[in-house]
DNA sequence: CTGTTAGCGCCTTCAC
DNA sequence: GTGAAGGCGCTAACAG
């Protein structure tokens, strides 16, 4: 039933004009007649005219549309960083794919795959684990790509990134200002890069202050599950360490220290009198907890938003790449090939300190 | 940089045959020697070839990608949904373009544009009030479409919706079995068709017990914040009208009540002992909480397959049509029209009994 | 079984 | 200023 879709064919049947004339009009390129241009203008309105990307992506090589691979969006992590990603996009032009893989490489491997039947003009991959894992499949693709979280080392791969190690050194510091001594650390045992800076920054900063960072454990994922199965090997680690509760635990994320925070209210442990506790990502919960959450918070919106831009970035030096070796081609000067700079963005976020130290 | 996308010409030059041969071997279609068929599969999988989506899509008039459109991510009542329509949609060889608009009409209008630019197959619209509002605009687009949550009088719009009114009012009935008698009702200012119809169960059901539906009022938004904003009018509301606490308080939604149970404990009132709480959506959360809460599960997941699901029948009735059109172009007789019946699936869910009543 | 021709909707030279 | 070709990558007719 659905009325075929009008082409600029039809238009230009309409006004009595060629196609590649509608084309200019349309686009504004090109000479065409004030007179002439109004009069399409208006025509394509009325017709309910609206371009063929695909048709256009087909010849200018390129789809106006990026991919973008999360884990989960029931993370609420990444609910702003894929918001920054969207709105940019939005603004540029550009329209965005979102796949979820739940850390599922084959998952992975076939969205990607789709992105790339998708002729999509770069992929964004938030996803602490697999990014970082899959970087040479992602890179022989030869699309442009952003890592959000996670890095690799192929010169064509940029990435963006929260500096986990200084974010959690102040949160160990604030615990250990607030006068707690035996701070222990539940981990997420399914993350990656952010798993291991945490862990690391929780050691080296213990260590600096001449505490010894005996007691940690990992949950199996970072959500609340994670933290209530997570916080029970803390105590038990505890008590056969110290013989006694922690004063401190901090949790890989807000999620954990939740279901961690149940675990404790449950047994009668109270936060922050008997052991405090801390987060990571400032989630919306954080601050209605019982008691509110010590946490940190990452800039996650601006991740997005500079995320996407580096994509775009690489998208046009691509673009610009290419006309080049186009005009020069016969000559193929080395040096007027492409030097794509790894460029990786470190972000800094804040302590948010609330009832739970 | 990156190496020339290989496509199907370059293949059938290296192989020694025709595109259209190898475009025939590589879908497994029509009549191809064994031998030469083998041949270019080899050939293509070390070229590494990808068929481009975006070609295909333009002789066949598909896209093989649907656009969904939300309100937010970061509401946790859409993550299954999305989880179910993005499965079926990628079991099915589609992909999936996801927009939020946060009931922003011009964002909504400029994603449904850029969905159209893509011609996309079909679109799914979960955002309680939006999809109503902008049916009309839905409609004419011609493209399938099917509205999570939401409905429209449209014959070519189908629903997909859950029985808010009778989960609601099985809530409500819950707090009555327990013995509460003054039962108040915090709304979602912002919400539409849901809104209507949680409230309307909690006033009939009340009436039904004798009790009188009185005390009620809506927060300026469905989440945390909306939920503190709002129970303080209802404890106000119902300090005039009763000169006492309501016995229970049915939230909209669990994120609410969770902002609702902030205040609560702020103010010394306990839950449930002084004042039980309920909330919809069964969001992880709700089984952390200090009271845990009590709530309504939908079955959110199988929703967003049902979704998926009713937008590939369109699609495909959507080409039967156009074909059925094309045959018997000349002879038109109305009777081969395609008759759209709207279909409307109506999904129900299921009572989680918890601590806060 | 395979090659030729044509065209999806659009843009980009190039003549006129 | 505008129109006439040609082609992006692929598929759908038809020949052979």
């Amino acid at each position: 039933m659905a009325a075929k879709r009008v082409s600029i064919k039809d238009i230009a049947e309409a006004a009595g004009v060629s196609h590649p004339t509608v084309s200019r009009a349309l686009r504004g390129q090109g000479r065409v007649a004030q007179e002439t241009r109004s009069r399409i203008l208006a025509l394509a309105e009325e017709m309910g005219y609206t371009p063929s990307l695909v048709a256009r992506g087909l010849v200018n090589q390129r789809s106006y549309s990026v991919g973008m691979v999360v884990t989960t969006i029931a993370d609420p992590f990444y609910h702003d960083i894929v918001r920054g990603v969207e709105d940019t996009a939005l603004a540029n032009g550009y329209t965005l794919y979102l796949a979820t893989t739940n850390v599922d490489p084959d998952r992975e491997m076939q969205v990607v795959a789709n992105f790339q039947g998708h002729r999509v003009d770069g992929i964004i991959v938030a996803s602490s684990r697999v990014g970082a894992r899959y970087a040479d499949l992602l890179s022989e693709t030869g699309v442009p790509i952003v890592l959000v979280n996670s890095h690799a080392d192929h010169s064509n791969i940029h990435s963006i990134a929260h500096d986990d190690y200084g974010g959690f050194g102040q949160i160990v510091q604030h615990v250990i200002d607030r006068g707690y001594g035996r701070i222990a650390y539940l981990g997420n045992g399914r993350a990656g890069r952010a798993e291991q800076e945490r862990r690391r920054a929780w050691r080296d900063i213990l260590s600096q202050h001449g505490h010894t960072p005996a007691v940690s454990s990992v949950g199996p994922t970072g959500r609340q599950l994670g933290g209530t199965i997570g916080v029970q090997s803390v105590l038990d680690a505890a008590a056969a360490h110290w013989h006694d509760l922690p004063d401190a635990i901090c949790c890989y994320n807000d999620t954990m220290a939740i279901g961690a925070l149940k675990i404790l209210r449950e047994q009668g442990i109270r936060v922050p009198q008997d052991v405090a506790l801390t987060g990571v990502d400032d989630i919306d919960m954080s601050a209605y907890t019982q008691p509110s959450l010590t946490t940190w918070r990452q800039p996650r919106y601006e991740m997005g938003v500079q995320a996407m831009a580096l994509l775009l970035a690489q998208v046009n030096d691509a673009r610009v790449a290419d006309a080049r070796v186009a005009d020069a081609k016969g000559a193929d000067d080395p040096s007027t090939a492409p030097s794509p700079m790894r460029q990786e963005i470190i972000t800094h976020g804040e302590l948010i300190v609330r009832d739970s130290t």
